[in-house]
DNA sequence: TGAAATGTTGGGGCG
DNA sequence: ACGCCCCAACATTTC
């Protein structure tokens, strides 16, 4: 009876990477109180490091666009939009509807756990409530111990510890109602933020390789379960092969939450048997690098900046715009390493076996700053992720926590050649090389004059002779690897 | 969630 | 027939 009293103080509901209805917990909560509802998303303005990178503004767009149309048609309720510090945007609302009580999914950057903790006081000191849920992780950082009470720093007994774990909760649906709150608030368009590329508009492949938003993410997911779950792991490997979820950029917005992939996943093995079962083992391993990278990021809240391995920061990096650039433009002369660069450009995404490869190529033939590749990644990836992105530089760069040792040094031809074994991603991606037979498609510079003659392709004009030469440039990171070595013997010893 | 260098073995060509 | 050498093929070690 006195449920939905109009004259009843709101509650904002305030969404930030959790841009999802079903399995929603601060909005299951904000329908529980019985509360008007004020539904707020802010963007930053005022983030200084690790501002959002132009793919994932794209991505951010459309997944509001996708929210705000879910809202309304479900629930009636508009998605408040507006900009500014999000600290001093969220209080401001807060006095200004007078509201009784600030709900939302917890984030785990270093900096939004650190804005959270303070928004949270300040909003408790004006006698305002606050929660704040788990929306994005199967366990909460803090929750997973090693036997002595402390936080992991390799993956297997990781994982190992959280299987332990009672298994996380059946997922809830949307709840059936929300109660809107009335009155008109102004809000921003979200055509006047800007998120979208003009002049030019580089976002064709995104539009063609993607559909942001909830109902995308769970038709991605059933897709998945659907045709490529039960050869996962074999086909995870193959960048030639839609063998993978591409389900990164939903989770990374929270159009969909790993619980409910878990629970998907689990059901679909209860019903399909052991052909499923080690594949979904696999699959499921991979959401635990993502818990992983979020533990490590928790706990190590450095992580972007800094090696975890403390002697990497004396590496010597070759500090060569002019290397950097050509990777970043799919020109290094390695057509695994160009066709995974131009994927990364056109769709805003990588495949996973492909990431490895140029990322090793960047850090370890072009002895780049695993930082710079980091960057690239954060502006060019829709999928775009503070923890798993700066976890997985340091894992490939040999810098990190259960990290690849620096030796283990990626063979762009071996690579190519087992993964792409006709050539096939190469082709599509670096279209002026197609015509070479396989033999040489993935180290055209071996290819005798007659065949580059006969398939069109001048090396060196139409396509890059090699930027470096694998052999050496394998035998300088190795010298750069001992060099680091020896420094950390000397200064022991001179310690 | 490598690759290269080095070591070992065994079949077969050949004098 | 026998020993020698060559070199795949595989295993082990090293980076």
């Amino acid at each position: 009876m006195a449920a939905s009293l109009p004259a009843s103080r709101p509650l904002i509901l305030w969404f930030r990477q959790d841009l999802r209805l079903n399995d929603n917990p601060a909005l299951s909560a904000a329908a529980a109180s019985g509360r008007p509802v004020i539904a707020l998303y802010v963007l930053d303005t005022a983030m200084r490091d690790w501002a959002m990178g132009g793919a994932s503004r794209w991505w951010l767009h459309h997944s509001l666009d996708q929210l705000g149309a879910a809202l309304r048609q479900r629930y009636g309720i508009a998605l408040l939009l507006r900009r500014g510090d999000p600290e001093a945007v969220v209080t401001a609302l807060a006095q200004e509807t007078d509201a009784r009580a600030v709900h939302w999914n917890r984030c785990y950057e270093p900096a939004a756990v650190a804005r959270d903790t303070r928004l949270k006081a300040a909003l408790q000191e004006s006698g305002i409530e606050t929660g704040s849920h788990n929306a994005a992780l199967l366990f909460e950082p803090w929750q997973v111990k090693t036997q002595a009470g402390g936080w992991f720093k390799v993956f297997s007994p990781f994982w190992r510890a959280c299987r332990a774990l009672p298994e996380p909760a059946t997922p809830p649906r949307a709840p059936q109602t929300l109660t809107p709150w009335l009155r008109p608030l102004a809000s921003d368009a979200l055509t006047d933020w800007g998120l979208l590329p003009h002049r030019p508009d580089w976002a064709g492949g995104l539009r063609e390789a993607w559909t942001p938003g909830e109902a995308g993410a769970a038709a991605r997911l059933q897709d998945f379960l659907d045709e490529a779950l039960t050869s996962y792991a074999q086909g995870r490997d193959r960048p030639d092969r839609a063998a993978t979820s591409k389900l990164s950029p939903h989770l990374h917005f929270g159009e969909i939450s790993p619980r409910q992939i878990w629970h998907a996943i689990r059901m679909k093995v209860d019903t399909g048997g052991l052909t499923v079962g080690s594949n979904a083992e696999k699959f499921l391993a991979e959401l635990g690098w993502r818990e992983f990278s979020y533990h490590l990021l928790y706990h190590f809240p450095a992580l972007p900046q800094r090696s975890f391995r403390d002697d990497f920061e004396a590496f010597p990096w070759d500090n060569r715009p002019r290397l950097l650039q050509a990777w970043q433009q799919g020109r290094t002369g390695y057509p695994i390493v160009d066709a995974g660069m131009r994927e990364l450009w056109h769709t805003g995404w990588m495949h996973n076996r492909v990431r490895m490869i140029v990322a090793s190529f960047l850090v370890k033939h072009l002895r780049q700053d695993w930082r710079q590749g980091a960057a690239w990644f954060w502006d060019t990836l829709v999928d775009a992720d503070l923890a798993n992105n700066a976890a997985s530089w340091q894992w490939v760069a040999g810098s990190g926590a259960d990290a690849a040792p620096y030796f283990r040094i990626f063979n762009p031809i071996l690579q190519g050649e087992k993964f792409d074994s006709r050539g096939d991603y190469v082709r599509r991606w670096v279209p002026e090389i197609a015509a070479l037979p396989d033999k040489y498609i993935h180290k055209p510079w071996l290819a005798p004059d007659k065949v580059l003659a006969e398939s069109g392709l001048r090396l060196g004009r139409d396509y890059p002779a090699p930027l470096v030469d694998h052999d050496g440039a394998r035998k300088a990171a190795l010298a750069a690897f001992a060099s680091l070595r020896d420094d950390a013997r000397e200064a022991a010893g001179a310690g």
